[in-house]
DNA sequence: TCCCGGATTGCCCCTGGGGGCAATACATTC
DNA sequence: GAATGTATTGCCCCCAGGGGCAATCCGGGA
């Protein structure tokens, strides 16, 4: 049914500890997690290719390259919102609250209990399922104001802020007839039945911006 | 100009060492804060009156009565929105995930530097008083939303969702004309300038309900 | 009982949005 | 240079929305 279903649940483990990759390897193969262990970040980082899915369990700092909290702000900044679940031995709380700040899914610590653990796991699939869903009609939505053409775009925003067709045609120096012409467009490429869908396609689009 | 600023920012401390309440009050108060402090979340709320403004700085666990992280569970259950930063020397990791991911504002250890407590502090209030102005304009409209008698409502509604006065007319059973005339009691009531503008009113309020 | 305010409705008119059709203009391609 | 495509515009028509005016109806209150 959802898109996430149909792919395996795939985690990335980041640990410097190889005993503890194994062991959490074992146990979340065995809940049925499709799962990648990396060494350092920098493996990961070497690893990547694409678009990242999934979810990431990170060790706060691992020995040379960069540390956990530096990738997740990394990650951040590359709009990658895949849920990162910190695990770490020597965390202290200030470590903690920046982690979750920064938007860290969950902080756990080691040794980590296998229920702990999996739940964790299992709330950041959900999570990430429910975003999944709900950016897919966003992009659906993007690609279609991507289909607009300049002038358009602008017919667009005057649409929304309820400007009437003379004083759109004014402001873009043209005549109303044309100004007619671009918004029919508008409604067509965005797919959009009635002035108040429209509206709120907009709404939804700048949300999606901010 | 803004709300906030008319009124000193007002700090609750909730903790049951009786120096480092004498401690922080003296340190708040120089900063400019006024503070009123409680030996117990039971303190606390009997002495509270009405809706509560400031913010709130609270040990996490005090001998007897309810934790703070009870407290500060209840006052969202309240929908009281008001910043809550922890203070605690006994915290532990999993504590402070959980209170941050029941909406704490900051989670701090003790013993606790000065300038660490005044940026906590200065911060809440920036979102306090963000939350504030942004909530402000929410009441207004729903001020607004209440003055619609129950036809005018279900008119709006089908309005926002694009349906036609014809069409609305039939499932209200009433004529066309007489959706004219609430669609435009509408309009007046909610301070619509363009159906446009309505929609966007409708979908702010719909947010604020969710 | 009579009056008042609000809701409902019919009638009519005006304005604004939607769109078909065709001519024109401009750019791009073959 | 011809052909094709796109944007712009004028002309015209239709329909939907906005609203003034007056009649009607109804629930409350004096």
């Amino acid at each position: 049914m959802t898109a996430a279903a149909l792919t395996t649940p795939l985690v990335h483990l980041v640990d410097d500890d190889e005993s503890l990759r194994t062991a959490l390897t074992r146990l979340l193969r065995a809940a049925g997690y499709e799962v990648r262990a990396y060494a350092s970040t920098a493996d990961f980082l070497l690893a990547r290719q694409g678009v990242l899915r999934g979810c990431l369990i990170l060790d706060v700092r691992m020995p040379g390259g960069p540390s956990g909290l530096e990738l997740q702000k990394a990650l951040t900044r590359q709009r990658e919102t895949l849920p990162v679940i910190f695990l770490t031995g020597h965390g202290d709380i200030p470590m903690c609250v920046q982690a979750i700040k920064d938007g860290a899914f969950d902080f756990l610590t080691k040794p980590v209990g296998r229920e702990i653990l999996l739940t964790a796991v299992g709330n950041a699939f959900a999570r990430e399922e429910a975003a999944l869903q709900a950016s897919a009609q966003q992009r659906g939505l993007t690609a279609r104001a991507a289909r607009l053409t300049p002038t358009e775009r602008e017919v667009f925003h005057r649409v929304v802020e309820g400007q009437p067709n003379k004083q759109i045609a004014a402001g873009l120096g043209c005549c109303e007839r044309t100004v007619k012409a671009h918004r029919s467009q508008v409604m067509a490429k965005m797919e959009a039945t009635s002035l108040a869908d429209l509206v709120q396609l907009s709404t939804r689009l700048n949300q999606l911006t901010a």
